[in-house]
DNA sequence: CTGAAAGCGCTAACAG
DNA sequence: CTGTTAGCGCTTTCAG
């Protein structure tokens, strides 16, 4: 595992190299690499100097020495829910734009033990956590030692760092109302027991608005998963439309489920959204797919990419303030799977945006 | 930028501090850090120290002191089509169980530039680019200067280095062998001008083999995209079924273009199969949901992502040899969008493993 | 502005 | 087995 190791670097090629060759003094060459003031003449020369020798400079000691290493960690569950890569995606974006390294970890069980052993052992310079739970103790404790954490997506109520998720208790609750306002009768539910914040929440939402109106959920109509994944849904739905009074409406808790859910009534030949309205969470893209025309709830993640970012980076220079939490609204995006307006094109997505300000809670 | 730095290590504990907690010489303390031989009496005194002092050793020290990071990069394309996702999946996890860490690169435009600094640079102990062209200039000399680069997934000829793909050639043999065996009698491809080797190679073996049984490729019958998309996908099909005389069936090029054909098909109403075959290539998640029920060719992934870590753990270990080839074999894995025999369930799709053994070049 | 010198926190000889 | 001693390659005082 560790004989000879090859240095990558041009054979070992050093500044002090650099130094000699240009004939001046290895400060100096770290000077010019760093933007400090040389006198162009013999910027000139190191600069010449570094091009001939193909010099790059050791980034390792670079970060000893700054105690930066110019990378930040972003945990996200793993990759088969389209959300995540969609989040991976814009947060690596926002992350690169900043100018640092992305380095993900995203094994099967979130495992938030290696990105918290990164972060105290200096290796990133502060991690992204999109799947945070209860359960995460590591990082927990990380956090606890002042670690630059910050928690995206899913969040945990009482971690002393920046939060930063969209309001899926409103998000739900809007879904609920639009329900019940198009008339659905029997509306039901697939949701599940999970640590994410995100999922508890909306199902919470959905439930509290339904009951509010006097129409609290029917049990019956409801399923719970342990998955969230489209097998999952499509096995729930199909429980739940064969029963011998199905649900004329499903909400499902996110977009993964409320394909499979798509999917099963497709198989039973269920008309949808004839007989069955359905509504997903998340808009992620195969949503907006000819087969789904899904109905669902949109996610400002872009947004999101940016706070935690710069929540992140803040923290990184030093920023020492409280825990800071911000919650951002959500849009609900009508689509086939739940009007009886022909739907024409996949591409004319009516997107219908609750006039919601972004709310920042403290 | 760059202010007080926050030393994201317990206020700056450093191995010197266990030391004189534990009433040791520094050196002893990075011995049972490092699992050399310390007496026991000792090590007990220097882990407790280590507990109660919450000290992690800095990892950035170590990576200097061994010019190993335990990082390695990993270059893949915007995770949008859902292979990408997945491919980054067990990459990741094997490089994670060799224990390393993963940083990614994923930018839009595949930026091969910052991967290649960072080996360049010893950020990174390696990289594995699955998106590599002839285009990609920087990481060319990255290889030149013998840093440890392994392709995989799309590879380019004459790079001395180890390259892991699948027969894509072979493949799409393959798949046109059983059109043609089918009976099909007019058959179409969605294709594209591409400097992805994968695309390439498909698009070519294809050809050859249509060709090669007095069949040649209708070009009328042929669309050609510049992106590889479901939306593309959907529009080129829908050309191709709006034609006086439609293709019986259909070979993309990927999945992904597959699946926007499949609904570019069921927006016009035309039967999959009875009307229209439909073939992709990759295998992702989506080509087996129920909505879809696509016959695909299905790369090896797992066996692809271990020869490439293994063959970059051997180069980081300063194995010199020559660029290694390999070319593994693929399935055709048929489902409901080509044969006649009605589908009952997403689960049951029906493997079609051709006999190829492993195949390796040189 | 530039050079000399110190040292980041660790590992790895080298002597005991 | 253990302590002492050198640095890894860079950035950053500190003098000049």
């Amino acid at each position: 595992m560790h004989e000879m190791n090859t240095n990558s670097n041009q054979k070992g090629v050093t500044s002090r190299d650099i130094a000699r060759r240009a004939g001046v003094s290895q400060a100096t060459v770290s000077r010019v690499l760093t933007g400090n003031p040389v006198r162009q003449e013999l910027r000139d020369k190191v600069k010449a100097a570094i091009r001939e020798l193909k010099y790059r400079p050791n980034g390792t000691a670079r970060a000893m020495r700054t105690s930066r290493t110019g990378n930040i960690g972003l945990v996200v569950p793993r990759l088969a829910n389209p959300l995540h890569p969609a989040l991976l995606h814009v947060l690596g974006g926002a992350v690169t734009q900043a100018g640092f390294r992305v380095v993900v970890w995203s094994t099967d069980d979130v495992d938030e033990k290696a990105a918290a052993d990164a972060v105290r052992g200096s290796l990133v310079d502060g991690v992204i956590m999109t799947a945070a739970t209860t359960a995460s103790t590591q990082l927990y404790e990380a956090v606890q030692l002042k670690a630059p954490v910050v928690l995206v997506n899913r969040v945990v109520e009482g971690w002393p760092c920046d939060q930063v998720a969209s309001d899926n208790v409103a998000g739900a609750r809007m879904v609920a109302e639009y329900l019940l306002n198009s008339g659905r009768r029997r509306i039901g539910m697939v949701g599940g027991i999970s640590l994410a914040s995100s999922i508890r929440q909306r199902q919470f939402g959905f439930r509290e608005m339904l009951a509010s109106r006097g129409r609290a959920l029917d049990e019956r109509l409801c399923e719970l998963v342990e998955q969230f994944s489209y097998r999952t849904g499509f096995e729930a739905a199909a429980r739940l439309l064969d029963l011998a009074e199905p649900p004329d409406a499903l909400f499902c808790v996110n977009d993964f489920l409320a394909l499979g859910a798509r999917d099963a009534a497709r198989n039973r030949d269920f008309d949808v959204p004839g007989a069955l309205w359905i509504v997903g969470y998340d808009d992620i893209e195969m949503a907006s797919w000819h087969a789904f025309d899904l109905t669902t709830v949109r996610q400002p993640l872009s947004q999101m990419a940016e706070y935690a970012v710069r929540f992140l980076l803040e923290r990184i220079s030093g920023y020492e303030g409280e825990g800071r939490n911000i919650r951002l609204s959500n849009d609900l995006v009508l689509r086939g799977s739940t009007s009886r307006r022909q739907n024409t094109s996949t591409s004319t997505s009516n997107s219908c945006t609750e006039p919601h300000p972004i709310t920042e809670d403290k």
